[in-house]
DNA sequence: CTTCAACCACTAAAATTTTCATTTTTTATC
DNA sequence: GATAAAAAATGAAAATTTTAGTGGTTGAAG
């Protein structure tokens, strides 16, 4: 699951992604109202967890923006503020849930559990299924056909990053810094003997990974 | 040495990030103009990199701000304004040098040298020592009077987070998030494990490394 | 002052990652 | 198509990281 967090806070975003990112959510964050707004737009976030008091634009005008765009991210609103009223404009506006600062972790990560469960519209996709390998990003876990494939952490990582991009091709670079990050790099090679060895590992229960090269591009998944 | 990375642009913060991190620096960024204020204010940073506009205080105010509170860090004013005045004002509010948007990151990199060497009043901390021990943050080398000490990408990390706190203590915790950052962890016992690495290698050349417990709270080094 | 439990240090072994050398595949060019 | 050059895949060794287990220290409670 994709999650969105747009808090001025620099304090509150960090423990916010921190703490979203244990739980095994994919995090994005950014302090700055405007940016918010143009990650909410040209990204599928399944939630955006939103500050009303941001710099540039306010957290309400981008709710409203968001939603007159047909974005359908579910929404969790964090505010100091508390009147009843303020509840309702945001409920009105098109947010899901309402959070009075202070909060506790516990009690956001139950309101996101309870949207969770309603789900309706969104389509919560911490689940890649790529012809018969299905790739379980809150678990962890990686099957083909029901059968289960031990992969190491950055094996783990290494095919999340190339499944998530649905048949688009990822550079390498691309792919090493979503294993690593920025500060460190994973050769060209480590990738490579990585994959190798994801592919012997789905050799092994009969499955053939669907992984392909783009010589001098990167890898993507051959959509069969 | 340290360098603040106050910028509006994410994309761009983004690269300066990469790119100098790359360099061997050390990074902080922030795209908002009060917490790169509180940032300079709070930490000793060698250089700060600061474009004009941005969100909350602008980068003029912050910089006047700064040697109104005696910090003397270097500065680079990075600005899509090209007027002659603006320069000069830049330059009058302590700025030690001028980019003009759009600049290539060698330029940046030259500046960066060039202010390096004249280095008068801002003593740059690339190398850290202790007691015997030296460390260098640039050349990644870790040496006990003159005999070199080879130190693993995380033996390293870890000896530096630890030498940059100067005597304060650094938790466990703490010291994952230098190492693998917060998406990942790195055990407790890991950490150990490594320091014991680390102190084997010190004995062989004859010192003793100064990293001490505090008990419950984390490591510091041992002033001696 | 003693005892106990929690915490830490260290070692050795296991697991993982990275590198190196070699083979295979792909692509461009003749 | 044949061939050569470049890129990618592979297997195996080397290096690094992580875990598990053991013994020692510390500090609090009785």
């Amino acid at each position: 699951m994709k999650i969105l967090v747009v808090e001025d806070s620099q304090h509150l975003r960090r423990s916010l992604v921190v703490g979203l990112s244990n739980l095994g959510f994919t995090v994005e964050a950014t302090g700055d109202g405007s940016e918010g707004l143009n990650l909410a737009l040209y990204n599928q976030f399944d939630l955006i967890i939103l500050d009303l008091m941001l710099p540039n634009i306010d957290g309400m005008t981008l709710l409203k923006t968001i939603r007159q765009e047909n974005i359908h991210s579910k929404v969790i609103i964090l505010s100091a503020r508390v009147t009843v009223d303020d509840r309702v404009n945001g409920l009105l506006a098109g947010a899901d849930d309402y959070l009075v600062k202070p909060f506790s972790f516990d009690e956001l990560h139950a309101r996101i559990m309870s949207i969770q469960k309603r789900g309706e519209i969104s389509h919560f996709n911490n689940v890649i299924k790529q012809n018969d390998f299905v790739l379980d990003t809150q678990q962890k876990s990686f099957a083909y056909q029901d059968n289960l494939i031990d992969l190491t952490k950055n094996e783990f990582k290494i095919i999340e990053v190339i499944f998530s991009a649905k048949g688009n091709v990822v550079s390498t670079s691309k792919i090493s810094e979503s294993v690593v990050g920025h500060f460190d790099e994973l050769s060209k090679n480590s990738i490579e003997a990585h994959l190798s060895s994801v592919r012997r590992k789905a050799k092994q229960v009969g499955g053939r990974l669907p992984v392909k090269n783009r010589r001098g591009f990167g890898y993507l998944v051959e959509q069969s």
